[in-house]
DNA sequence: CCTGCCGTGACAGTTGCATGACAGGGCGGT
DNA sequence: ACCGCCCTGTCATGCAACTGTCACGGCAGG
C-alpha cells in the first residue's frame, strides 16, 4: 500500500482528500501547516507528497526545495495542489522539482489518476509468473522449482510461459506452434510432444505422472490451474 | 538530443510547436495526421510523444493504446494535448497510459517545462554502480575492479553501464543495439557478440567461465544480479 | 479387439555463441 | 594538414548445445 503524505491548510480541502484517497486505498499521513514538513517527511518516509503551495506559515516552493536537497527524499514525486494559474508560478513550481502541478479547483477523480501515473512510472517491470513450487521469471528468463534453478532452453522456455500466462486454457498443437513457434515455421506438430516430454522432465517431480501439464487427449495441452493449491 | 514526436492536425499549433520546442534544443519529427503514427513511431523511435486526441483521421486515444500494446514502445512517454477538457476526458486520457494531459489552451513554457519533468524521471539519479569488486561511476566514466582502474573504450563503458543498471534483465542483442548504439545505427547484432567478449575479458576473473555478464541462449545477455553476493 | 493418439528414446541436422584475426576510420597530437 | 594509434565493426571458424523428426511401443476409448 502506497503511503502519501498530505499537506494542506484548508480544513474542507484537507479533509475532502483524505477521505478519498484513503477509499481508493492509500494510506494518508497529512499536515496542515509547513513547519518541519521536510522532517515529518524524513519520519515517514511517503510514497508521495501532495504539497499545497500557499501555506499559511511557509512556502510550499521552499519545503519541495528542501525535499529535492535531501538524498533519501529527492526521489519522492511531489505534485503541487495550488490556487496560482498564472504561467510564471506553473513554470516556477514545475521547474523546482515538483513532477506534476494542479491547480484548484481540480477534479479529485483527476488527481487520483495523476498520483497513479507516478507510482505506474516507478512500477518495477518485474514479470513473474508462479505456480506452486514452480516459478518464471520472464525479464530474466529464469526458471525456479522449489528454489532450484532449473536449465530450459529457450524453445522451453517459450513454451512453459505460454502456458503457465494461461492457466487452464488448453491449447492444441497447432496453435501452440503458431504462438510459441511462430506462424511462419514449418513444423510437425508431433514436435510440441517432445518439447512437452523434456518439459515434464525437467518440471515435473514424476514425469509418468504429470500433475503440472496436462494432456487432453484429442485436444491438446494445459497448465494445470490446480497445480497452485495442489496439496503435498 | 532528445526527439520528440509530434502529431498534431492544426498547422498553425503544429508550427508553433515545433519552433519553439526546436528553440529549445528538442529534435523534431511529426504528422499532422494519427494515420500510421505506431509505424512512424517504431521507425523513428522517439524520446516522447505529443499526441493531439482529436485528429481528422483518426482517434489519438487509439494510438497511445497502440504504442502501450507494442512492447518495444510501451515506456515512451505520451502527453495528451486535447480541448476536450471534461472530467471524464481527462481521467479517460490519464488512466489510457498517459503520463500527461494538457488541456489547449496551454502555455507553450509549461509544455516544454512538462516535457522536461518526463525527461527528468527517466535520468538515473543513481551516479555509482557496484556489483561486488565492480564499481562503475557515471560521472568520472571510470570502472575500478577490486580498487584497481580498468581501462574501458567509449561503447564497451554505455554497454556496461546499461547492463549494471538493470541487473539480472536479459536483453536482446537487438535492444542492446536500440539502447547503447542507438536505433539508427546500422550494425550487425555479431556486433554485440564482440562488445560483451571485450568486456568480460576486463572484467571476468575467468573471461571463459563468466560470472558477471550472463550469455542466456537463445534470449540475450544480462548482467548477472546474484554477482553481488557471490560467495568468496 | 482394434484404432488412433500419445509417450519416449535416439539421431542427424542446424543454430547459436565464443573467439581470434583484420580492415576502415575517427580522433588526438604534432 | 599530416600521421599514427586505438577504437570500431565485420568475418570465419570451431565447438557445444539445441532442434526437429522418426520409429516404436503402450495405453485409452469405442
Amino acid at each position: 500500500m502506497k503511503k502519501i503524505l498530505l499537506i494542506e491548510d484548508d480544513t474542507d480541502l484537507y479533509a475532502l482528500l483524505k477521505y478519498n484517497l484513503e477509499k481508493d486505498g492509500f494510506q494518508m499521513v497529512g499536515a496542515q501547516t509547513g513547519k518541519g514538513a521536510v522532517d515529518l517527511c524524513r519520519r515517514e518516509r511517503p510514497d508521495l507528497i501532495l504539497l499545497d503551495i500557499m501555506l499559511p506559515d511557509s512556502d510550499g516552493l521552499d519545503i519541495c526545495k528542501g525535499i529535492r536537497a535531501h538524498p533519501d527524499l529527492a526521489h519522492i514525486p511531489v505534485i503541487f495542489l495550488t490556487a496560482r494559474a498564472s504561467e510564471t508560478d506553473r513554470i516556477v513550481g514545475l521547474e523546482l522539482g515538483a513532477n506534476d502541478y494542479i491547480v484548484k479547483p481540480f477534479f479529485v477523480r483527476e488527481l487520483i489518476a495523476r498520483i497513479k501515473i507516478q507510482f505506474r512510472q516507478q512500477a518495477q517491470p518485474v514479470r513473474a509468473l508462479k505456480s506452486g513450487a514452480l516459478e518464471l521469471d520472464r525479464s530474466s528468463c529464469r526458471v525456479k522449482l522449489n528454489s532450484d534453478e532449473l536449465q530450459l532452453t529457450a524453445t522451453e522456455f517459450k513454451l512453459l510461459e505460454f502456458l503457465m500466462a494461461r492457466p487452464g486454457v488448453v491449447f492444441s498443437r497447432e496453435q501452440l506452434l503458431d504462438s510459441v513457434w511462430g506462424h511462419d515455421r514449418a513444423v510437425t506438430d508431433r514436435t510440441v510432444d517432445v518439447y512437452i516430454l523434456r518439459l515434464r522432465q525437467k518440471i515435473e517431480d514424476d514425469p509418468a505422472n504429470p500433475a503440472l501439464i496436462r494432456s487432453v487427449r484429442g485436444f491438446g495441452y494445459s497448465f494445470n490451474e490446480a497445480a497452485a493449491v495442489a496439496p503435498v
